[in-house]
DNA sequence: GATTTTATTCCAGCATATGGAACGCTATCC
DNA sequence: GGATAGCGTTCCATATGCTGGAATAAAATC
């Protein structure tokens, strides 16, 4: 599953100490290795994993990770279940969020939107950001159609560039910039339908040419997404409109349709930042 | 030197923990920290605060906080208003957040109780948890009384024993657990229109008597709160629901009667509550 | 029940976090 | 406007706190 660039290769052999490569002395080791298994253990949601797997994703060894959970734990931030054994996040993330979220009002801004999308459209609606090189589900909206593409949960981390929204985030960006996030997310990306660097660059490619993000790997089989991004006024990229249906509801004439609505919204969405942007 | 040693002596009583003395050599001493740091930030919520400030509420040297922050920031953990300086917490927060939030559905739960409580009463609700020695709002509903009492703001971190909802989770503990909490946040407790821990305990037996908490401390001025605790079936609080309104909207006989509304509604959430707890 | 895999504890050793000192900057006061 | 106080930041010698290999216990798997 998730590997994260991030994670600091094990400790450089100690050749020479001022010249070679920054030998990292910032005094933070720590607390970056916990927010890495932080990540890690978001990434899996609500299923959590055991402490060998966020070891592993993590590239850390396993007393290190236990060490590390154990205080996590106790501080609340994590948590385990004691039957699997399972970790997952604690109730100080979910409160340091409900305190983090005021600054982030994307969310309540956007939800007209989704909810108007979903209405109009009667299928699955996102709310994709990109954080780092992942992509976060902050929103969803399901439509009335009654076979439900729920590809992602509200929370989910992603590899940036995996599902219509990933793709979405990327097709703005200059060629070597996909690059060097394709290549960042290497190792996770396999974990998506066997997704390779070549492959995602590929589908950058075919979604800047269509103008909009279409994501039909079989990482949902029989599922088809496709997206929008939303940017600032100088044109960066950091969320994502995405909507998912079962394949038969994702025809190239609907395609073309769903995109049209999607991209009216997109721009009164832009309209609308810009305009509170404007200080 | 005696330099960690008198570290040490300063660090504050850990939630959670048991009591300080103990040299603690499990290896977590800095995620400690930077959990505390992150406490710290939300508690002061949107408005965030200085470096010095965090060092003196986290009870850490100056450049030791700053290292941390400098690192929670590249992480997104926190961040910093590049005007003010202060400090809040940043986008992983929020993300985390979200991703821990399906574990925590108390907040869905209790959505159609402070709806009709807020309705019925006009005035605004609260929904608070305890963590650990803290309480935190995590959600809130305003009544249709042009004057709202927007006491707390969801997220935000306070004392525990502070407000109405602190008194309330008290209120079912016994007089030397009351005791250990009061004492526990003694210094924090100034902040709160000077309020002692001989004080809180007062306050506390007060409410035992009425069997409801009353909060009536000019904290905010000309205004008065109640509240009722929420309980397990075995008997633990671990929520409190409640009511915030100006001071002539809370005469004792409008107290009574809201207490009697209050109380059906907790009762009813608490009959939900160990119907899905009896597996 | 044997074998593999995982969780946890221990501890020697040294890399890493620590905090005092120093410096420049900003805010406040008179 | 000059003095003063407090804040933010960098630096670095030091020894503390973190690390991870090895060992052991506990589960999971076959």
């Amino acid at each position: 599953m998730e590997r994260y660039p991030a994670a600091a290769a094990r400790r450089p052999a100690r050749s020479a100490r001022a010249a070679d490569a920054a030998p990292r002395n910032d005094g933070t080791q720590t607390i970056q290795r916990a927010v890495n298994v932080l990540r890690v253990i978001a990434s899996r949601g609500h299923a959590g994993l055991r402490l060998a797997e966020i070891a592993r994703h993590a590239r850390l060894e396993r007393p290190t990770v236990h060490r590390i959970l154990k205080c996590l734990c106790a501080e609340g931030v994590a948590a385990q279940d004691p039957a699997t054994r399972h970790y997952r996040l604690g109730h100080l993330a979910f409160e340091l969020g409900l305190a983090a979220a005021p600054q982030f009002s994307l969310r309540e801004l956007c939800a007209p939107t989704l909810s108007r999308l979903a209405e109009r459209i009667g299928d699955t609606v996102f709310l994709t950001v990109r954080s780092g090189y992942d992509t976060v589900c902050i929103d969803r909206r399901e439509g009335s159609f009654p076979i439900k593409a729920l590809l992602l949960d509200v929370g989910t981390r992603r590899p940036l560039g995996v599902g219509a929204g990933g793709l979405a985030l990327l097709m703005p960006l200059a060629d070597a910039a996909v690059e060097e996030v394709a290549r960042a997310n290497a190792t996770r990306l396999k974990a998506y339908a066997g997704l390779t660097v070549p492959r995602l660059v590929a589908m950058v490619k075919r979604s800047k040419s269509m103008r909009y993000a279409l994501n039909d790997l079989p990482v949902t089989a029989g599922a088809t997404s496709i997206a929008l991004p939303i940017r600032t006024r100088f044109g960066d990229p950091f969320a994502a409109i995405s909507v998912g249906a079962i394949e038969s509801r994702m025809t190239p004439a609907r395609r073309t349709e769903l995109v049209e609505w999607l991209r009216a919204e997109v721009e009164a969405l832009e309209r609308l930042l810009a305009e509170k942007a404007t200080l």
